[in-house]
DNA sequence: CGCGATCTTGAGGCAATTCAAAACTAGTGG
DNA sequence: CCACTAGTTTTGAATTGCCTCAAGATCGCG
């Protein structure tokens, strides 16, 4: 019984992946922020941006590099890290297509956290000034961009919350519910979440340590909640993650 | 020995505290998004505010609240804050003068946290709407909020990585140098954080329980690290705390 | 002076960590 | 095709940092 089944989820290959010419228009075209905008601004601020390939595990930049770069994902999927002195991290946040990171507006000479790619990547990327060229010259697409900071302080408070009152249990279910709305796809197996995920990862975005997470998922496991492996999970009964995670267990 | 000291901070008075005609203005031509406007901006800008007096304690609104307001702190400091059913919250922000808060930008009908008057409260109070209107009357004014709301995205994210990470030792040793240097003023007894705060305000913002945050306050004294009473903490040795939260200790 | 609120301190308990070892998986090459 | 291996995951036992519960001390105010 509870024969562990083999990894569902497609991983991208480990190469480094360049987006080709006509894809890198496409993917500014839809990111949210640039939407609305003339053929012909797009066309213009496609010239600003440069594309650079990583491969899964490499880093993109460290925290305390100097640096004003910005980047955009157009494929893969990136890690947002900080680590303390003794080697612990956490994941901030896990990016996927159409995300933006690196030297936010306003921001010092340094990034403040670490970039790793989880899947083999591609970025584009552009400098801070002319990022800022570009808010300045077509201000809707500041007000987008605002609009996605502001989404994303909101989440960061959420998670404030959780890691401040919530036990281990809870948060492994918050973040769960939230990665299976951002990268789930109906399978067979459940709501599977896209996206390499192992039981360190899972551990660095709730602050705890891979053992705990590990006890947690084979307690939501038992409980018929969730099915998984190695590096994936799917959720199979959704409503049950989120009553205990708001509390109406 | 250890005699405790009688408060050195002053504290405002508890009743309502409303903005004369003149301050509103100069508030608000003060306020770092406004600056470098024209006058006759100002002047229609300043049409749009209402101001909106409160009493030290009193709820501004309450997360769930269906609304669209966004204020500005003329005179005081209110806690943001977030709880969970269980009763337990977390102060998200300590906000000053010259602070927004409430609906930012391309929110949702409620209000996600709770904000209270942690003194007696003069607030600029503006629609959601309105001041989106602003913001693409004025692109620069753009620019400088989400200049300020990438800052307390970082911010957020340093929060975060100290809760999963730290020690509540470590964790209140960042939250003085933080409060600190937002709040202080030097004073006799050291650099005094200025603003009412007692330990379950500290306990509040470090995650932690009042009692451990006591026990924590009582150490640093022992250590002649700060000096402290009742609602009061000033800072006596800066780099001590600052080696023990950065781990040079 | 006495009351209510704040703060301190102690003792016991518990959730989560640490340390450690075993079980499993997926990919590798014989 | 199967055994081998490196990386991942699970599970166990002991430890600990923080919480909970509770009493007592202290402060500031009317």
């Amino acid at each position: 019984m509870n024969k562990r089944r083999k990894s569902p989820v497609h991983f991208e290959m480990t190469e480094v992946h360049l987006c080709s010419r006509d894809l890198r228009l496409q993917i500014l075209s839809t990111l949210p922020f640039f939407q609305r905008l003339p053929q012909s601004a797009l066309e213009a601020i496609n010239q600003s941006f440069t594309e650079k390939g990583f491969d899964s595990g490499e880093y993109i930049y460290f925290a305390g590099d100097p640096g004003q770069q910005l980047y955009v994902v157009a494929q893969g999927r990136v890690r947002l890290l900080r680590a303390n002195a003794g080697g612990k991290q956490v994941m901030l946040d896990l990016l996927v297509p159409g995300d933006f990171f690196g030297a936010l507006p306003g921001q010092k000479q340094e990034y403040l956290d670490t970039a790793q790619a989880q899947t083999a990547l591609c970025l584009l990327t552009i400098s801070g000034d002319d990022f800022r060229t570009i808010l300045e010259t077509y201000p809707p697409v500041a007000l987008k961009v605002l609009d996605v900071v502001a989404a994303r302080l909101q989440a960061a408070h959420h998670t404030i919350q959780l890691l401040s009152v919530e036990t281990a249990e809870k948060r492994i279910a918050h973040i769960l519910l939230t990665l299976a709305a951002k990268l789930g796809e109906p399978k067979s197996e459940g709501l599977l979440i896209q996206a390499p995920l192992t039981r360190d990862d899972l551990a660095e975005m709730a602050g705890v340590t891979p053992e705990t997470a590990s006890r947690v998922i084979s307690q939501f496991q038992k409980a018929g909640w969730i099915a998984s492996g190695r590096q994936w999970i799917a959720l199979k009964d959704e409503g049950a993650l989120r009553a205990l995670a708001e509390d109406r267990a």
